[in-house]
DNA sequence: ATATAACTTAAAGTCAACTTTAAGTCAAGC
DNA sequence: GCTTGACTTAAAGTTGACTTTAAGTTATAT
């Protein structure tokens, strides 16, 4: 069973320019074409592109995915290269939840700050707060920063 | 006691010309000038300059920051809209760690995949793996994928 | 007074990841 | 056979977030 480029693109929920863009840039090495020169997707293609997917979701640039692709070409003399990119990968996205706890965080703060503000009419209601009614959770946060200052 | 763009930059770990562009941006409307027209920044401005850096981590683009900048000129009158702008971005950060937790899953499914295929030689070995092989918590993964296809 | 380092602006350049355009080809239905 | 819609490529354009360059000004140290 063969998919064109625009059915393809609809299950994936992309247009069909950035599949040929990734094409173009050797992203998708293992779609074939017709004679006439029109690419035919496979169903095993999905789980390529599935692939793809997923590490652009964990924010790889697109030549370090052509990088894994090719790798994928090349047999199995390539799988610790592989597995290494999928580490190095892995290791990124946990730094970068990390990232976004911190941020999640400060919003949180910002959030009961502005639910503070608006309470009260104005946001000068924090110049007079004492520490104890800061939350506990964002002391750490304003001890910061007021070292920082 | 003030700063020059470059102390500046230095504290906040960015290039000077950052600065200069996010000013140019509408970012900094808060940055003063001296009378030669050498920009001028203040302590209380790091709480600014930390705010735009919680935003730009939590994914906001520079005219959304540039938006809520200009709200927090204008004083108390728009709490209610610089609140509505935290709680949007705060609900963004949380799409984003549900993203990262599903591409972990992914990532870790790949890992466990490449160090099975490492240790049989080949990538073969999953090409014949029996379903009751495969880590339970990857198992809800590839029975979607053979769902799909 | 002058050298020098850090500042200033405006405008152009860069980079990643696409998207759009132009000109043309392929495939399916009538 | 012809129309039509989806495909093809190459090349140019777009967007966001900067960075670099060029030409000039300010501040400081000697």
């Amino acid at each position: 069973m063969f998919y064109t480029i625009g059915e393809m693109a609809q299950k994936l929920n992309v247009a069909p320019s950035t599949l040929r863009y990734y094409d173009k840039e050797g992203l998708l090495p293992f779609v074939e074409r017709s004679n006439g020169g029109i690419r035919m997707f496979k169903d095993e293609d999905m789980e390529w592109l599935r692939m793809l997917g997923c590490l652009k979701k964990a924010g790889m640039p697109l030549r370090e995915i052509r990088n894994f692709m090719e790798c994928s070409r090349q047999g199995d003399a390539t799988i610790s290269q592989r597995l290494e990119l999928i580490e190095k990968q892995r290791q990124s996205v946990l730094d970068q939840q990390k990232q976004l706890e911190d941020t999640l965080l400060m919003l949180d703060y910002k959030q009961w700050y502005y639910q503070t503000a608006q309470a009260a009419g104005t946001c000068a209601v924090h110049e007079t707060m004492p520490l104890e009614e800061i939350p506990e959770r964002f002391r750490s946060l304003v001890a910061v920063w007021e070292a920082e200052e």
